[in-house]
DNA sequence: AATGAATGAGGTTTCATTCAT
DNA sequence: GATGAATGAAACCTCATTCAT
């Protein structure tokens, strides 16, 4: 990737951190970049496909350095607690543009934007199933969805925290505190409310 | 309020709810209610205006919603279940249109936005905070701030959930099955990560 | 003429004199008056007609009171001073009026406007020339063109300090000193620059 | 300045002077000079801008023109009818935006615009005093705001007649026709109406 | 006579995108 | 590759005027 257009990506994701997508023009983002608004067409068809290639872009990251943990020869639990606190520090340092995607919706067409999303959430959702097995067992699998969607919650609620105030967090002390907490629920389980397999038959909404 | 602004509100809100606030021309909201361009402005200073309007309109259902539950007279893990569950059912509702609030941002001077959001935000803190010390005692007082995020991103996991998938959810049992995961969670407790103030010293970042 | 359609007049009089004709909307006048936009065109035709009645109204005043100065028994030149006193009278009371209509020029199509404009400065021209044969003898004849632009330029001149200053004036003392001024020149005068019919026969400029 | 935005001051200038600021759309002015009406965007930030640009460059024009007389040497009485006759050549040749000037009113926030005719007008204020008291010597000092009102009165009343009439007019001779009335004025002053410092203390009124 | 909701043309401005240089 | 002038559709908003009540 050409460093020009790795430029307009980074000025890019600040813009639409700190503005929105749509509130972002291609002036801004060149003009931040120091380049002519016709140089950013010839890396970019548009300013969607931008929005794409970001978006791509964060997704190789986040599965990259979910891999890593798997790679690791380290405890289950420790794995999980490893997993809490990679989601808190990557998504921390991307907090501003991931709010902006949580936000913005774009054009009706973005199905392929859809189609990334949707990937990225799978992934997520294996990862953490895996992590579930391994650390609590088989008897966990038809607990899964349930377990996913309260974690993945839990998560999204500190870093609603985090994003909104300015402190600085220690993660690594955040995942060390969470991780007894779902040993609580784990094993206070007893009749799952999501049938095991519901995560995987979510159809993601048209927006037509 | 007359007729022809609630019908703006209904449709807006379908709409932004589908296409996100920047995406949806006060055009699409006037032919959507059958009403000319200018007649818009009649009800509403300006599109930000509208967006104002339903915020507060969508606040203020909330809040009567919460303080009925106080009225009632019957055991506070009962009140707690019912909270959850009225909070399952209000978002359902307006699930779209609560995607696209936490989408888009809107302009930089939208300072009274953030003030409702905080209004709305405290309102339900509070009452998260008063329903836990009735259910779980005073003792529960220092893990309060814990407590509350944790819960909170539980049902915004769930919401998720239902907000993405197509199905039909019963809330009631969802609240019933929540319960004792968070009696589980409760009994768990030692060290509390946030201090018990934590949630009321946020400041919502400034967006300038 | 109905109280109402007096009332119309006097505060768009106000309103176009502090905002101009096109920045003034119907609706700002109804408003200043109490009434609906509805009850305005029950009185005017449209908004441009209101201006035409507030001109017309104008040059009634304006002609009435330079009879009058011809109805008094005075010495001639005491009639000039009163003149120039008058005018300096009724120009102040309408400052911001008359300041607007020389600003604005409204729609090409408002031929009547031209019209009565032209009335207006026939009405005032004759009524000058009268006062300067009567003051300085049939002789003043030939030069009567050139007093005319230059007697009305002095007024304007005077006018304009006293719209633009805040300061309050003593017309009748301005009046007085400048009746001196008009002497000297009036002595002075050898060739003409004017026809003597030159004002006659000016044609306002068509605006298409 | 690149030749596409003097296009488009020339065309607006002869439009705004036609059918007023507020009456000419941006659309007619593009239209006029054949561009788009995003191409004005590129070259003025707002219409109001070049009203700005206009009346600046117009004002650039008129102040070089008045220190090209101060440079020659020639007889005092010489330097004041060239000073009449540049007058009226500059305003003859841009009247019908002069017009337009005086008649428009726009915004109440263009500040700015009357602090450049302000400045405009204390730099005719001070050529002429300078020119006068060249002309006249010292004992007119005491005359100055006086003459300086009739003065430009009489300018103006001539103005007035040549941009109204569409006959073309002899400058030089008209110049050279009001030296003598100017002379006359003069010779016949005794006590002044104004102070002599009157028309340095004049503030433009607010137009709020 | 009086209202004021409704209209819709037209205003200024923005901006993604193209293309000659 | 790179530029930036040019485009024109579309955005938000205003306002003179009409008309059913």
């Amino acid at each position: 990737m050409p460093d020009k257009k790795i430029l307009i990506i980074e000025r890019a994701v600040e813009l639409f951190a700190k503005n929105g997508f749509e509130s972002t023009s291609v002036q801004e983002i060149t003009s931040a970049c120091g380049i002519s608004k016709g140089a950013f067409y010839l890396h970019f068809k548009s300013k969607e496909s931008l929005l794409f290639s970001i978006f791509e872009m964060f997704i190789d990251r986040a599965i990259k350095k979910i891999s890593n943990v798997f790679e690791l020869e380290i405890a289950p639990k420790d794995k999980l607690e490893l997993f809490l606190c990679i989601q808190f520090e990557e998504i921390d340092q991307y907090s501003d543009f991931i709010l902006m995607l949580l936000r913005e919706q774009t054009k009706p067409d973005d199905r392929e934007l859809f189609v990334l999303m949707q990937k990225m959430d799978q992934h997520l959702n294996n990862a953490l199933k895996t992590l579930l097995v391994e650390a609590y067992g088989e008897d966990i699998n038809k607990h899964v969805a349930d377990m996913t969607v309260i974690i993945k919650g839990i998560i999204k609620g500190y870093i609603e925290l985090i994003v909104l105030s300015s402190q600085k967090f220690d993660f690594k002390k955040l995942a060390n505190f969470l991780l007894p907490r779902i040993d609580s629920i784990v094993l206070g389980l007893t009749t799952p409310y999501l049938e095991e397999d519901s995560l995987l038959t979510i159809c993601y909404k048209k927006t037509t």
